[in-house]
RNA sequence: CGGGGCAUAGCGCAGUCUGGUAGCGCAUCUGCUUUGGGAGCAGAGGGUCGGGGGUUCAAAUCCCUCUGCCCCGACCA
């Protein structure tokens, strides 16, 4: 085709291409230091390489797949009445002192210095500039509210990165901010949010869930994460079998047991216990359940000194739940050994509730017990028959402990389950934290000044990516959801080289597919079948065509989607239209 | 930051203990054959053995030191 004959099409997200100018860079060996299989196959996909620790390039599979979520993304913030806005990924550190997170973040904040001996900061959120921005534009109340948005990279100086893009140092996130007058609009945005987010995740193909959450250091009253469902994640989140309540596990409470404590049926006794440190040790040992065990932990306290934290040997410790207490210094920091030995004359995994003289918080399940079995505060001593009030004090009886599978559900409706997720979104009402502390104002109604209250929204864009993985693979490779791949069709020529009669075929089926807007990856590498599929496969492209002389003869192509099923034969005056009705275009 | 480990060809590794010509597989390049599921044969290229210092006639190998990376833990929107 002679060049002024070329078309200019637009494509919009969907770019056509031939693999002959696409490196695919895929591998068949398996990275040895990717553990998730997210990872692994982002490697062997040729999607990313790393740079250095936390850091990653995205290959040009990569970023197709990147881009396509974004657009998602930017649609559905649009829709949702926000406006994209770009800021620097550099700023200075007076807005971060304004706001005092200079100090308060800590070493993660990655600190930079100019040549004129000027601090600054890589961004790894954007409050601080924002709230500069609409403090300096936005005046009167009736410019409010206002949500903008950014899809910008981010740096945060993980101590450990690893999972590659999962928890990489730099990444891409959507960070979106709102403006308001009043917490009842707050609340609107904050709706409005969910339910875009809820939509962003549906669309991309991924099972999630939002749930209820800690506000963490970002601070602020009320916040949802949004967790895609991967049992490689690294958090676990707790919802009802019967009701829709769904919470990170850091936050659900765990209801205080119905029934009322027994009495007292055993004397206390000593136990020698050699060598016996944890609860596991000690039913095995003493033949009891771990249900019936009682175990004491010891925190610093918040006026110096220690807090005996006691659990069922069954349960764990809640540590966001446990600094939260009065008594307990935040944030939560474990007593060392030789503090607990100083305090009660042994050491961890001989200590015990029964005669300690520091303030002694019992969980509401252990509190619960009777006649249980617990350390002795003497090394190799157990008592059993321990009693509560007979034997033991309780100062302060609280929830302390991660909810369990099979826990009443909070709203009281159904019981718990426990699942694993992946944190790929987080919303949050800030209030005026921000506004507060750097003065962003408007005028309202009556003429007066007014604080404007603030909530802020995120997406891990680049995590999502991984997570999608995460969630469709199979021992081939990846299998995209059609709206994140980064072809919606593998086109396979089958001895492109030397048959003319498939040379022609496919590079008519490929202007046609691009004509009606279908995202094609032509495979015109002189490779054999073989490596074509192998390579289709794991890059993860959901439908596949192969064009060979077999077929043509009977004037068919091969179709196939990624997920498996048999390869169908369609007619070639046919296939256009099956994959526009497969794509929905 | 604590504990453990690794660094040799683009990738994955052996060689290090016991010092003596730097190797294997994959990938790459050439040729021939093959051509609907990661081909076969023949040949080729590719290395400051992470950096610096030391011991030795001689160091990938022994010693010191620095750097980077990985795993476990603590940390964490």
């Amino acid at each position: 085709m002679p060049l002024f004959a070329i078309k200019f099409i637009s494509f919009g997200t969907h770019y056509p291409m031939r693999t002959t100018q696409f490196p695919l860079s895929t591998t068949k060996e398996t990275p040895a230091d990717a553990e998730i299989v997210s990872h692994q196959l982002m490697l062997r996909a040729g999607m990313i390489r790393k740079i250095a620790a936390g850091l990653y390039t995205w290959m040009p599979t990569g970023v197709r797949v990147l881009r396509k979520l974004e657009a998602i993304v930017r649609e559905e913030m649009n829709r949702a009445g926000a406006a994209e806005i770009l800021m620097p990924t550099v700023q200075p550190a007076e807005l971060w002192q304004e706001s005092g997170r200079w100090d308060f973040y800590g070493p993660e904040l990655l600190r930079l210095v100019d040549r004129h001996g000027r601090d600054f900061c890589y961004a790894p959120t954007a409050e601080e500039v924002v709230t500069d921005i609409v403090r300096r534009e936005i005046q009167s109340y009736k410019q409010l509210p206002l949500t903008l948005y950014q899809v910008q990279t981010k740096f945060r100086d993980e101590i450990r990165p690893r999972f590659g893009v999962k928890r990489a140092r730099e990444f891409v996130m959507k960070d979106a901010y709102s403006f308001h007058l009043d917490q009842e609009s707050l609340q609107q945005t904050y709706d409005a949010m969910h339910a875009a987010y809820s939509r962003v995740f549906e669309r991309a193909g991924l099972d999630f869930r939002p749930v209820r959450a800690d506000t963490g250091a970002i601070g602020g009253s009320f916040s949802h994460e949004f967790h895609v469902l991967a049992q490689s994640g690294e958090d676990a989140i707790a919802f009802s079998t019967d009701s829709d309540y769904a919470a990170n596990v850091e936050l659900a409470e765990a209801l205080p047991p119905q029934a009322e404590r027994p009495a007292p049926v055993a004397d206390m006794a000593r136990l020698e216990t050699p060598k016996v440190r944890t609860i596991a040790e000690l039913c095995e040992f003493a033949q009891v359940k771990p249900e019936q065990t009682v175990k004491t932990l010891f925190v610093e306290g918040a006026e110096g000194g220690l807090v005996a934290l006691v659990l069922r040997g069954d349960h764990e410790l809640n540590e966001l739940k446990a600094e939260k207490l009065d008594a307990v210094a935040s944030p939560l920091k474990f007593a060392t050994p030789e503090a607990i030995r100083e305090l009660v004359g042994a050491g961890p995994g001989s200590c015990g509730p029964v005669g300690v003289e520091c303030p002694v918080i019992v969980d509401h399940s252990a509190a619960a017990l009777a006649d249980f079995v617990t350390g002795a505060n003497e090394d190799d001593w157990h008592l059993t028959g321990v009693n509560w009030e007979r034997d033991a004090k309780i100062d302060v009886t609280a929830d302390i402990r991660n909810v369990v599978e099979g826990d009443a559900s909070p709203d009281g409706k159904g019981t718990l389950k426990i699942v694993r997720g992946i944190e790929v979104g987080h919303i949050f009402q800030l209030g005026s934290k921000y506004s507060e502390a750097m003065g962003a104002t408007v005028l309202g109604e009556d003429g007066s000044k007014q604080v404007m209250t603030m909530g802020c929204y995120g997406i891990g864009v680049t995590r999502v990516v991984a997570a999608a993985i995460e969630q469709n693979h199979d021992d081939a490779g990846i299998i995209w959801p059609d709206a994140l791949a980064p072809f919606q069709v593998a086109l396979c020529p089958m001895n492109l080289q030397k048959s003319d009669t498939v040379r022609e075929a496919v590079e008519k089926l490929y202007e046609e597919l691009t004509a009606a807007g279908i995202d094609v990856l032509l495979d015109d590498r002189k490779v054999r079948p073989g490596v074509m599929f192998a390579d289709m496969e794991l890059v993860g492209i959901p439908h596949r065509v192969v064009v060979g002389d077999r077929g043509l003869k009977n004037g068919t192509v091969e179709y196939k989607h990624r997920k498996g099923g048999d390869a169908e034969e369609i007619a070639l005056d046919d296939i256009v239209r099956v994959l526009k009705e497969k794509l929905s275009v």
